[in-house]
DNA sequence: AATACACGTAACCCGTCTTGTTACAGAAAG
DNA sequence: CTTTCTGTAACAAGACGGGTTACGTGTATT
């Protein structure tokens, strides 16, 4: 396990589920996904507080869209899951004492700062949609070239 | 542990060892920055082998700076530590099946790239003597309205 | 020569985090 | 009341940075 996976699977899942005229188990999502029910379960759990999607239990149940793609950002997603830490690297201590550290932290942060600035905006800037339609475009391409 | 601390920590040493009069041993480096001699080695290693800085075994020995800080940028440091990885989230898999996993990495990758071609020019445009400047100033500002 | 000092490196453990897995409780449909 | 779902808790696995111990090697001092 190297990196944070989540988002990737969640903006996944969530195109499958448009395109899906039924309700979706974990199971399903799971095999989609190539992972296990009760990782979905685990991680659609943000997505479901945030409203983005309902579950139903019992018998027929499973997962569906509560909201259109069109109206769920990368950054919407990447907030559901829990905003997980964006970089790997990073100051080694929160308040140092010492003054050339603080000074190198100032800078480093300075960067990381821009660099997550830029990557949240294009986050919000791209719904699910978005690359629901690449994948439109991509698989018609693909078909026609059959 | 959380975040990969090594880039900070080299620039910290670093601008130690510029004001350091006389070669620092690893157990000095240690005590700056919190750690362990060993630690200090293994990192240091690195920069060695880039020919930053240079190490003398025996007794007296130490590291030494083997170039100015004007000639050692960000991206140098952390192109010397082996480029660890910048970010902690990704896409899941490398080659995905999936055409709908291709359409989301693709905008993942697509947003990640930028941040990280941003992040990597703020690193190259940034010397260790650009930070040793700012802690000059900061100290100055510091004993001043003391 | 002997000793003390300091780097070089391998080996191992620990803490943290994502992911996978098992287990079990609750709810809904047949 | 059984089957089919979700909802969680609990725990193991794997990866990785960092801390620690141990030991080898080179160099100056005595």
């Amino acid at each position: 396990m190297r990196r944070d996976s989540r988002l990737s699977r969640m903006l996944h899942v969530l195109i499958h589920m448009d395109r899906h005229y039924k309700r979706a188990t974990s199971d399903t999502i799971a095999q989609m996904l190539g992972t296990n029910a009760v990782v979905v379960r685990r991680t659609m759990a943000g997505l479901r507080k945030q409203g983005y999607v309902h579950s139903e239990q019992g018998h027929g149940g499973g997962w569906e869209l509560a909201r259109a793609l069109t109206d769920i950002s990368l950054f919407d997603v990447y907030q559901a899951i829990g905003a997980p830490p964006l970089f790997a690297i990073g100051p080694s201590v929160e308040q140092p004492e010492c003054l050339v550290e603080q000074a190198v932290d100032a800078r480093l942060n300075d960067a990381l700062q821009e660099a997550e600035t830029l990557l949240l905006e294009r986050f919000r800037s791209v719904t699910v949609a978005d690359i629901a339609q690449d994948f439109d475009a991509c698989f018609a391409e693909h078909t026609h070239h059959a």
